[in-house]
DNA sequence: GATGCCTGCCC
DNA sequence: ATTCTGC
DNA sequence: GCAGAATGGGCAGGCATC
């Protein structure tokens, strides 16, 4: 298949809103291709070169793709960032440029070679690597037509913006079968314990659906993760899944374990699947001596510990073991516990559809009591009154909530479905969990922004001391498309062409467009952590504060200097909980 | 060798 | 991570 | 209610540059 001809699909797609009109157009594209370019062109169309887990990345955004344009279409950089902020996507904006600068390029490559030079780039690396991929970028879109390359730009960012994902296609795959949706389940399932389309869809074209039912979960081949949804108070939680297990939530990160005792091997797969095994040799060496059994699979929360204190340590520190170097070191001083909570497979035998009661007693039986692994406590309950009391008690101990598990849940991988759900403190709506601050500029926004003309606020806290306003977050979530487009007229009354004299703003916080401090909004987050970059607070060298999770509750009728202050923000983060084990 | 920009991946 | 929105 | 697309802080690491 011809790369301009895909591309012209793709644009088909993006002016299409009903997924079940995607899903036609996907499965005629499906169909169309060969066996031996279709696991390539599904790549393309999920905006990589390989699966999702595959450590293949092209290490190239927006930034340095804007020189690699500027260089290629020999216009100026400015030139380039202006285009792409007025359309609110690089891609379009190449494409603009190319048509204005292009040769009237006939672009006869297939979607194979697009590939194959993407590829190439993503392999890329080195002394001098990253003027070389600004020079294959360059010869890529040299070959290309204006359409082909916007969306050659796009994958390179990872954002094709098209409206549809893994679930559109898996929905287009069992279109092409026979034009209905029959086959989703078998298919999805298959995707779920072998989480690449373009195997999926490989296996699909030579051996059809009964390839697909074939396949079982295999150890050291992730399988993709269950993920909670959110609800807000014990009733909601009871009325939704009645009697239940309740865990506390660990906030470290999520690995999936694949254990075989036969072959001596374990590998850690985090959230997204990437292989983190090198990692954290300690957890290795405690699944060794502490799993009773053949073969697994099994998931928990892996998080840092202080052996003196006996506290799990915040997030902050427990990712600084997520790195390439200088692990052993980092494991003695930030040792891990892997705090286990499921199990997919053992021996032979799958157990994603098993009630997660019987999950549960299978993981307490192959879980031997050790120094790094143990499983999660759980308290069975079934009045809103009792969840009240487990949630309260966890909010207490400094945690950020709990999960409550349908007893009889099945494993539900991939999917956001309710068999888990996330109660956490910063849901219940208290007004400790928020702050009043000032609104300090705005930048543009990208996609779907782009028609509102602001993507995002720079918030900040008053320091009265010295008079100035310190930033503490940027903003990007809990306004409605209405909300965004009133939010961009009041700013633009406040818009002033420099920064403020009384805004301090390290350089990594600039915005698009500066204001006057005079709108005071609400934010809620979960947290306040020190900050590397954001000035609230910060006093010489020192770290300031900032927010997690920051998000929109309400717009204040405050004046700037009653927003809150630099000495609130401390005193809460002061009060933030410590967490006993 | 130190610093800083940029990216990818955790949440 | 949280949140909003079209289907 | 699902699926998708907006957006956040902040860590380590790659690379360019001083």
């Amino acid at each position: 298949m011809k790369f301009s001809h895909f591309c012209q699909v793709l644009s088909q797609l993006e002016q299409t809103s009903s997924r079940n009109q995607m899903v036609v157009i996907l499965s005629g594209l499906f169909k169309n291709l060969r066996p031996e370019e279709t696991a390539e062109t599904i790549y393309l169309l999920q905006g990589r070169v390989a699966p999702l887990y595959e450590p293949i990345e092209f290490g190239l955004s927006d930034k340095l793709l804007v020189r690699a344009i500027s260089k290629a279409y020999e216009v100026e950089n400015s030139a380039v960032v202006h285009q792409q902020q007025k359309l609110g996507d690089l891609g379009k904006a190449t494409e603009t440029i190319a048509s204005q600068r292009g040769k009237n390029v006939k672009s006869d490559q297939s979607v194979f070679q697009v590939h194959a030079r993407l590829f190439a780039i993503a392999k890329t690396s080195g002394l001098g690597s990253v003027d070389k991929k600004i020079n294959l970028v360059g010869d890529l879109l040299s070959l290309l037509d204006p359409l082909s390359v916007r969306f050659v730009i796009r994958i390179v960012l990872d954002t094709l913006r098209l409206g549809f994902s893994d679930m559109t296609m898996i929905e287009a795959f069992s279109w092409s079968i026979d034009n209905s949706k029959a086959h989703k389940l078998i298919i999805e399932s298959a995707y779920n314990i072998r989480p690449d389309l373009g195997q999926i869809a490989t296996i699909l074209k030579k051996d059809g659906i009964s390839g697909l039912r074939r396949l079982q979960p295999s150890v050291n081949t992730p399988i993709l993760m269950a993920r909670g949804e959110r609800l807000t108070s014990g009733e909601d939680i009871i009325n939704k899944i009645g009697r239940c297990a309740l865990e506390h939530k660990v906030d470290g990160f999520r690995l999936q374990i694949h254990f075989s005792k036969k072959r001596d091997t374990v590998r850690l797969f985090t959230r997204n699947l990437e292989d983190a095994t090198v990692m954290y040799p300690d957890v290795v060496e405690g699944i060794k001596q502490q799993i009773n059994a053949a073969e697994a699979i099994f998931e928990g929360e892996a998080v840092g510990y202080n052996e003196k204190s006996g506290q799990f340590l915040p997030f902050q520190e427990t990712v600084q073991r997520k790195r390439k170097y200088h692990i052993e070191e980092k494991a003695l001083e930030i040792p891990l516990k892997l705090i286990c909570f499921d199990v997919l497979y053992k021996d032979g035998q799958t157990l994603l559809s098993r009630p997660y009661g019987e999950r549960r007693k299978i993981l307490e039986d192959m879980v031997k009591s050790g120094p790094v692994l143990s499983v999660i406590e759980e308290k069975v309950v079934e009045t809103p009154e009792e969840v009240k009391v487990f949630f309260q008690d966890a909010v207490t101990r400094g945690l950020e909530g709990i999960f409550a598990k349908r007893l009889d849940g099945a494993y539900q991988a991939g999917a956001r479905g309710w068999n888990w759900i996330k109660y956490k403190r910063s849901y219940a709506g208290r007004l400790e969990d928020t702050l009043d601050t000032v609104i300090m500029g705005y930048d543009y926004g990208t996609g779907k922004r782009t028609s509102f003309g602001i993507g995002a606020l720079l918030l900040g806290v008053y320091n009265p001391k010295k008079d100035r306003f310190e930033t503490i977050s940027k903003m990007g979530t809990g306004l409605t498309d209405i909300e965004w487009k009133e939010m961009r007229q009041k700013l633009d009354l406040l818009k002033v062409s420099e920064k403020p004299a009384r805004y301090e703003v390290d350089k990594a916080q600039t915005v698009d467009i500066w204001v006057n401090p005079k709108i005071v909004i609400q934010v809620r987050a979960d947290e306040i952590t020190r900050s590397p970059v954001h000035t609230a607070g910060k006093d010489n060298q020192q770290l300031g504060y900032a927010l997690r999770f920051p998000r929109l509750e309400t717009i204040r009728d405050k004046i700037p200097e009653d927003a809150s202050s630099v000495a609130e923000v401390i005193s809460i983060y002061k009060a933030q909980g410590k967490q006993k084990v």
